[in-house]
DNA sequence: GTAAAGGGTGGAGTACGCTCCAAGGTCAAG
DNA sequence: CTTGACCTTGGAGCGTACTCCACCCTTTAC
């Protein structure tokens, strides 16, 4: 496929890609014409880079993912554990709000938000 | 205060500072030296911020803030309506990302995590 | 009086993730 | 063979949040 329909089909626009491209995030061939050339897979590959990135990870996380699965001897499985590591970081990421959370809640009208309750502050 | 004083009890550097005064984020006096003089609550102040920041706030929501919260005529009150708004986001921010948790999870061990389950990947 | 610590300024630079632009080449349809 | 859609490139620009720099002034301690 051409540029315009990745573009399209993963709501991006071509610049976008041609950006990932140069980060080495996505990758095709080039056939005579100069034309970039993507296979089909590039579509869910980019949806999968937008998962990624609305889970807080940068580009260059999200391609050195990439790089690990090409190089896994089984893909699945290297998967799976890149998953699961990934699902850490969101349980994380969680603890960290539920923490926050309960700040933020505990100062609820106690009338001086800016004076620190406990620890608060430093979080 | 000078500079230095709110800057190593916020953990931050003075750089940090001077840019957060430029955006309008903290504000003090300015003696006839030109040295920056900086009322104690600025710590707090600070603290909060960083509070914010970690919640995925924007300096420039922040900025906001604490504009509403001095033109506020009953400062606790107004306080705790934004502390509530704020508690919203961190809720949502959490639902976020339990939906991509459970995303990930079903696509463990499924061994094509770059074709789409579901919605996912429009996430 | 002098030296060090601390403060001031403007401006450049960094990293991330795009986004837009101008100038030009390629391809498919009529 | 021309038109228009689609593609190419390099490079500039943007917003966020700093960070570092050089160069100069003020304060503080001895």
């Amino acid at each position: 496929m051409r540029i315009g329909e990745p573009a399209a089909q993963a709501g991006m626009t071509r610049d976008t890609i041609r950006f990932y491209e140069k980060v080495g995030l996505v990758a095709g061939r080039r056939p005579a014409n100069g034309y970039r050339d993507f296979p089909p897979e590039t579509v869910a590959w980019l949806h999968y880079v937008r998962t990624a990135q609305t889970l807080g990870f940068s580009l260059a996380e999200i391609a050195r993912h990439g790089e690990k699965l090409n190089d896994a001897p089984d893909a699945a499985e290297a998967l799976s554990a890149l998953l699961e590591e990934k699902i850490r970081v969101v349980d994380a990421r969680m603890a960290e709000l539920t923490t926050l959370r309960a700040e933020l809640t505990a100062r609820v009208g106690t009338g001086c938000p800016l004076r620190a309750t406990g620890q608060a502050g430093r979080a």
